[in-house]
DNA sequence: AAGTGGTCTAGACCACGAC
DNA sequence: TCGTGGTCTAGACCACTTC
């Protein structure tokens, strides 16, 4: 096998795993090749099988190969292009850009959920909202329309903020944080309201974040960000393993 | 500590990630918590130090926790969102979702790249490349737009293949699997040409998705994908680990 | 200096699945 | 049946960083 050893001073795994993503990426390795045996590989490396089977299965997570008992480990078919993208909070990517933040509640209601609520949130039981619709400001232009639900049974504590100077977005990242989430990323024409929010002619193209976010399964707030197109894009890269 | 113990007959080390990872998801252990050593984890769940370190390790690849020696694991700060957005190929998405596909080359040439493609590709260097535009359609309608260019210098081999017959896409991802690539989403209001192959008034919010593939560093082909916004959109799920 | 995580070893037994 | 990967052990030494 080729031994093109990247990174001569890092741990063994490592190398294992950049030698092996080198052979595949390069094209040298195809999809369905049988890459060595664990066996094999302990002797190449002149290693444990314990070093060779670490680096083998971290491949596996990255889905770069398959490994079958018996037969052995295959560079994997890539069925699809994947992409791994970051979706920050509003507020930090404003900050981050050093411009100012500006924060400004449109509407805020407290009720039982209506049918509207229900399809967003997922969930057919009548439980109580508050619904929160606002904007943020970049330099004092407006960045992102933001109409939220937070479910008040799954988050009590939403009850008693002042969401007239703190963004829900911001103060549920710190207060709720780690949740699991599942999003959805579309484009609409700006409607009269979006448009007169946003700062925009009307028809404008517009990005959509839609996010649901649970925690044990339980769904906890539901958010759709807009954006104007014309400014906005999202980026990503499908790096393999972080080596 | 909890022992919530999920998937009693699962292997050891992942019974031990699924504990941390329900601890850390409903909120019981906070950002900034010190998780167990591993000494005291060996302790709790009666096994070796390896099994607890590569419970730990995949943690941190996912992102839920950060190691700091001599201070010990602990809860990482999440600061994003993030999502794992699936890209499919547009002919595989046609195709899975139960309709006929249909493809039209609109135009192609070969060129040596001027200043755009250059840009496009994210290289100074005037190499030769097939531009190439073209249409997909879903059960006869207009489904997607594309625009792409290819490297000949990366790819030789595109320089032989009828692309009047064979959707680039697909052609790329059968002989040249396994690249590396970045993306960006964004959109844009589609002006007189893109709305006339779409099918589209004038002006239509469409979503545009951009790829450029390399290896080994070396930029085969960027591509740029418009879809009509009204009924395409892009879902995807964060996943933590995979157990 | 002390204690954490990072890495590795040389074994072991088991589970699966092609044959 | 038998060879592969899946899991685990009971050690070991090292690197790093705070104390």
């Amino acid at each position: 096998m080729d031994e093109k050893v990247a990174e001569r001073h890092s741990p063994l795994n490592q190398r294992i795993r950049a030698d092996i993503e080198l052979n595949i990426l390069s094209g040298k390795w195809p999809p369905g090749f049988r890459i060595p045996f664990e066996r094999e590989l302990m002797d190449i490396y002149g290693c444990s099988r314990m070093t060779v089977h670490n680096a083998l299965s971290r491949l596996v997570e990255s889905g770069l190969i398959e490994r079958r008992r018996r037969l052995g480990s295959f560079v994997a078919y890539p069925g699809t292009h994947a992409t791994v993208l970051k979706l920050p909070d509003v507020k930090a990517e404003i900050v981050s850009s050093q411009k100012s933040y500006g924060y400004e509640l449109l509407t805020l209601n407290r009720r039982v959920a209506n049918k509207d609520d229900s399809t967003r949130l997922g969930e057919a039981t009548r439980t109580t909202v508050i619904a929160i619709t606002c904007r943020h400001l970049a330099d004092g232009v407006p960045f992102a329309f933001e109409d939220r639900l937070i479910n008040v049974a799954s988050v009590p504590e939403a009850s008693i903020v002042d969401f007239t100077t703190t963004p829900p977005s911001s103060w549920l990242l710190m207060h709720i944080p780690w949740t699991e989430s599942d999003h959805r990323i579309s484009c609409i024409d700006a409607d009269a309201d979006q448009a007169r929010i946003l700062g925009l002619p009307e028809g404008t193209a517009c990005l959509v974040i839609e996010r649901r976010t649970k925690r044990n399964g339980q769904i906890m707030s539901q958010v759709r960000q807009i954006f104007d197109g014309r400014k906005h894009s999202l980026q990503g890269t499908y790096a393999l393993s972080n080596i």
